[in-house]
DNA sequence: TGTCCATCATACGTCAGACCTTTAGCCTGA
DNA sequence: TCAGGCTAAAGGTCTGACGTATGATGGACA
C-alpha cells in the first residue's frame, strides 16, 4: 500500500521533463499524440493533458493544432524564460519575501558590470539602437511614458553585454519595476537629469570605453537609487 | 467567426493569473471547487482543471486533496522558483543558446559582490552554519562528492548576502554546473586548494572583512575558471 | 499544364458524467 | 477517555463522444 502521493499525471510530467533534460529528447522532437501517450502509460487521455499543460507551463513543450499538430519539446529561449521569471518575481515582489530596496541592489550589482562588457562586446548594430533610442528621446517620443523608455534605454545596454544570463535576471527586475511605478510621471528636471546620464553612457558605450561606461551606470544608478525608494514609499508600501 | 487561437483553459489560466498578479487573490486564498470554477467560467471540469495544471507549474497555486482540500494560492517562495529557474537555466544550457563561459561570468559577476554584502550582513547563525560547513570538510566528509560539496559552500555565502535576488540566480547556475560535472572527481591537489580557498573565505566572513573577503573570492573564483573549461572539454562539448 | 478551391484526415480542445482515492472530522462503542 | 471506523468533501482518473483547427490531397477549370 505505498500510498502514491504523487498524482498521476505529475509523475509522467517529471518522466517527460526528465527526459527532456536528459536529452533523451531533443528541441524540435515531436511527442507521440496524446491518445498514445495515454496507452503508453497506462492512464486516460485526461491525464496526459494535465501532464502537458504542466510542461507547456514551464515553456519545455508547446503544442499545435491540426493536421500537423501535436506536442513538440520547445527549443529554448531566454525570452520566455524572462517572461515567466518576471512573473516569478513579480509574485515575490507582492510578499514580504522581496523589497524594492533589494531589487534596486541586485539591479545594480548585475547592470554596472553588464555596462562595462557591454563597452566592451556591444555590436555595431547594438550601438546603433542604443544611438537611435538617445536619439528618439532627444526627439521627445516616449511622451508620457518616460519611466518605460528609461527601462527599455537600460534593456538595451544589458543585452549587448551578449550574455544571455544578465538579460534574463535583469530583464525580470525591470519588468516588475515597471509594472510597479511606470504610471507615476517624474518631474521634468528629472527626466532631464535622467536622459543626460543616458547620453554619457551611450557615448562611452558607443566609444567602447569601457571604465568611462561602468563609472557613468554607477553614478546615474546611484542617482536613481532614492527616488524609486520615494516612488515606493508614496506608493504606500510598507 | 473569430478564430479564438487562445484555447480556453489558457484563456482561464490567464485570467486566475492576473487575478492573482493583481492580488485580488492573496497567498493562502482557496479558489472555489472545480466544479464551481467550470460553472463561473461556462467550462467543464477539465478544462479548469487543465488551467490549474498551469497555474501549479508556475508556483502560483496549489492543490490538496481530502477532505479540506483544495486549490489554494501558493505563498511564495524563493526555493520553488528558484528550482524552476534551474530547469530552464538547464535547458538553456543545453543548447548553444547559452555555454559554461557564460554561466561562469555571470556566477563570478554575482558571487564577487554577494561576498562582498555576505561579509557585512551574515547573522551569527550564517557564519556559524559557514564554519560548520569548512569543519566537516577537514573531517573528510564529502568523500567522493568533493564538487556537490564546494558548491554547497557558495551557496551558503551567497544566502549570507541576505539578498533573494541573489540566492534565486546564483543556485540554480550553481545547479546546472552540478548537474553537468558533479560526476568529475578533481585530482587531490585541487581539492587541497580548493579548501584552502574556502577557509580563507570563511575566515574573512566571519571577521566581516567584506574586502578581504571579496578579494579571496574573487582570487578563487579565476583559479577554478580553467577547471570548469577544461571539465567542459573533457565532456566533449562543443 | 498549372492553379485554385473543396474536401478529408488528423490531432488537439472540450464536455458530460461516472467512479476512485484521499483526508479531516465526527460519531460510536468499549 | 480513547481507538477505530464511518462519512462527506474535494481532488484524481477514466471513458467516450463530439467540436474545431489546419495541413494535405485531388479534382475541376482556365
Amino acid at each position: 500500500m505505498t500510498t502514491d502521493r504523487l498524482p498521476a499525471y505529475r509523475a509522467i510530467a517529471d518522466s517527460i521533463r526528465a527526459d527532456i533534460l536528459a536529452r533523451r529528447l531533443v528541441p524540435g522532437d515531436r511527442l507521440p499524440v496524446e491518445t498514445d501517450l495515454a496507452g503508453r502509460f497506462g492512464v486516460g487521455r485526461s491525464t496526459i493533458r494535465e501532464a502537458l499543460r504542466d510542461l507547456a507551463s514551464q515553456n519545455l513543450v508547446e503544442t499545435t493544432r491540426g493536421a500537423t499538430g501535436g506536442t513538440f519539446v520547445v527549443v529554448p529561449n531566454t525570452e520566455t524564460l524572462a517572461r515567466s521569471l518576471s512573473v516569478g518575481i513579480e509574485v515575490l515582489a507582492g510578499s514580504t519575501d522581496l523589497n524594492v530596496a533589494e531589487m534596486l541592489e541586485a539591479r545594480e550589482l548585475l547592470e554596472i558590470p553588464a555596462t562595462r562588457l557591454a563597452a566592451v562586446r556591444a555590436t555595431p548594430e547594438q550601438t546603433d539602437s542604443i544611438a537611435d533610442h538617445i536619439e528618439s528621446r532627444r526627439r521627445g517620443e516616449a511622451e508620457g511614458r518616460e519611466l518605460v523608455a528609461n527601462w527599455n534605454f537600460h534593456t538595451l545596454v544589458v543585452r549587448a553585454a551578449n550574455n544571455p544570463l544578465l538579460g534574463l535576471m535583469s530583464e525580470p527586475i525591470f519588468h516588475v519595476l515597471q509594472t510597479r511605478f511606470g504610471r507615476i510621471r517624474p518631474s521634468s528636471g528629472f527626466r532631464q537629469r535622467v536622459e543626460a546620464d543616458h547620453r554619457v553612457i551611450a557615448a562611452a558605450l558607443i566609444g567602447h570605453d569601457a571604465d568611462r561606461a561602468a563609472a557613468a551606470m554607477l553614478e546615474h544608478l546611484e542617482y536613481l537609487r532614492p527616488f524609486y525608494k520615494e516612488f515606493d514609499t508614496r506608493l504606500g508600501r510598507t
